[in-house]
RNA sequence: GGGGAGAUUCCCGAGUGGCCAAAGGGGACAGACUGUAAAUCUGUUGACAUCGUCUUCGAAGGUUCAAAUCCUUCUCUCCCCA
């Protein structure tokens, strides 16, 4: 079951499946990535708080940018003479960059959507800015990240079934556009992005608009932002069954350990969030027995690592009483210690759950582990 | 020895008769965060507790319907002059 995707600059292979779970290869022109796979965000090409050395260490093989974020500073042309994206930042392995859609979302407040693109108040200098399908292209492609987004409209997870319709319509139009403007394909690969919020009909005609447009690969997006956390799960599988078999399936911005092994399960291949990052730096540390916030008062005398049996530098070196001290006194190791854990913690997940698929025993391995990590609170 | 300023709820600090359990910070405690406007934001922070009741503004008295606020004495702190 392996197959080459036409045209494209990407390689996906398949080489194991348990149940609709599937383990393989994806080839990069920056280099191989194990799937399934956690994308790292680093928004303005730089993971906040951890070194390329230190993501190696924690196992990370892509990580991700944002178009908006670096169009506006220092500017796409900028990291285009610094060599792109992966070598501007001395990553120098794959990469993928988000188009800017979801900060038609979460810039809601500042931002007007007409069907030409998205006007922006810079959230910097309040200047205006205007993205279009065109422009975020033209953005990512500056920016060489291996894969990259087309342009997308991301409503509200609580939006109406008249307002997502007519919403996915313009992600379909804006789809069109941005791989009319897709010029570098021998180095970049799009993924078009499927919406239709927390509605099967309008998830399935977008899916099937987005699949007729034949991307490299395919990514459900509009998740997370808002819905009732229960239907995630139904979305996300009634989704990811529309999408090709034999291309890389990415679902954006998810998110919750749990919420991406069951994603796993059912067939989705790469996965983006800045829970680990964001949550280190807010002090919540990982486990598989759930969060725990690590600056709470009963962690001040607790001589235990953050968890037992994990491999981090952080959890084999140190304390969560002296991690606790850290966040008090509002040193910066705290986050970047928590964050070293909670990668490492994300990427050691799914190295788990990529044996699981191996050995043809995910569902096991899944059942197993959502038990643990929502059996009970640490 | 003489003159002046001041003592406020964990800390700093506002408040000069009722709208004061007492502003605003800080600290502490707790919560939120999902394709990062986020090392951010929110809540609680005298005690019981359902409105509400009780105790609190250095101490003790006093004036007043009512005092953190006015008067008397005392204790302590700081500044200036000898």
């Amino acid at each position: 079951m392996v197959r080459k995707i036409m045209q494209s600059s990407i390689k996906f292979d398949v080489s194991h499946r348990s149940g609709k779970a599937r383990r393989g290869i994806l080839e990069t022109p920056h280099g191989k990535i194990n799937s399934p796979f956690f994308m790292t965000v680093g928004t303005i090409a730089a993971v906040k708080g951890l070194t390329p050395q230190m993501l190696r260490e924690c196992g990370c093989e892509i990580v991700l940018a944002n178009t908006y974020h670096l169009s506006l500073r220092p500017g796409e042309e900028l990291v285009n003479r610094f060599g792109g994206l992966s070598k501007f930042m001395g990553w120098n392995g794959p990469t993928l960059t988000d188009s800017g859609g979801y900060q038609v979302y979460s810039l809601v407040d500042i931002n007007k959507i007409t069907d030409d693109g998205v006007s922006f108040s810079s959230h910097i200098d309040g200047s205006k800015i205007f993205i279009s399908p065109e422009r975020s292209v033209h953005i990512q492609q500056n920016l060489g990240a291996d894969m990259f987004m087309a342009f997308d409209e991301c409503p509200a997870g609580d939006s109406s079934h008249e307002v997502v319709a007519e919403s996915i319509e313009r992600t379909f139009r804006w789809a069109v556009r941005s791989k009319e403007a897709w010029t570098n394909r021998e180095k970049q690969a799009l993924f078009g992005i499927v919406q239709g919020g927390v509605y099967e009909d309008l998830r399935k005609k977008s899916a099937e608009q987005i699949v007729s447009l034949d991307f490299p690969g395919n990514a459900i997006g509009g998740v997370s932002v808002g819905e009732e956390p229960a239907k995630i799960d139904r979305v996300v599988e009634y989704t990811a069954a529309l999408l090709p078999d034999d291309k890389p399936r990415y679902l954006m911005g998810v998110g919750r350990p749990q919420d991406i092994i069951r994603a796993i399960g059912h067939g989705v291949d790469m996965f983006d969030c800045v829970m680990p990052t964001r949550h280190a730096r807010h002090a919540e540390v990982f486990t598989r027995k759930g969060k725990i916030k690590i600056r709470n008062l009963k962690y001040r005398d607790d001589h235990a690592p953050i968890e037992e049996d994990c491999d981090c530098y952080v959890c084999k070196n140190l304390t969560r009483g002296y991690l606790r001290h850290l966040f008090i006194a509002k040193e910066m190791l705290g986050p970047i210690y928590a964050a070293m854990h909670n990668i490492r913690f994300y990427m050691k997940m799914l190295e788990d759950a990529r044996e699981a698929i191996e050995e043809d025993r995910y569902e096991e391995f899944s059942s197993k582990f959502l038990a643990d990590i929502e059996g009970s609170s640490v």
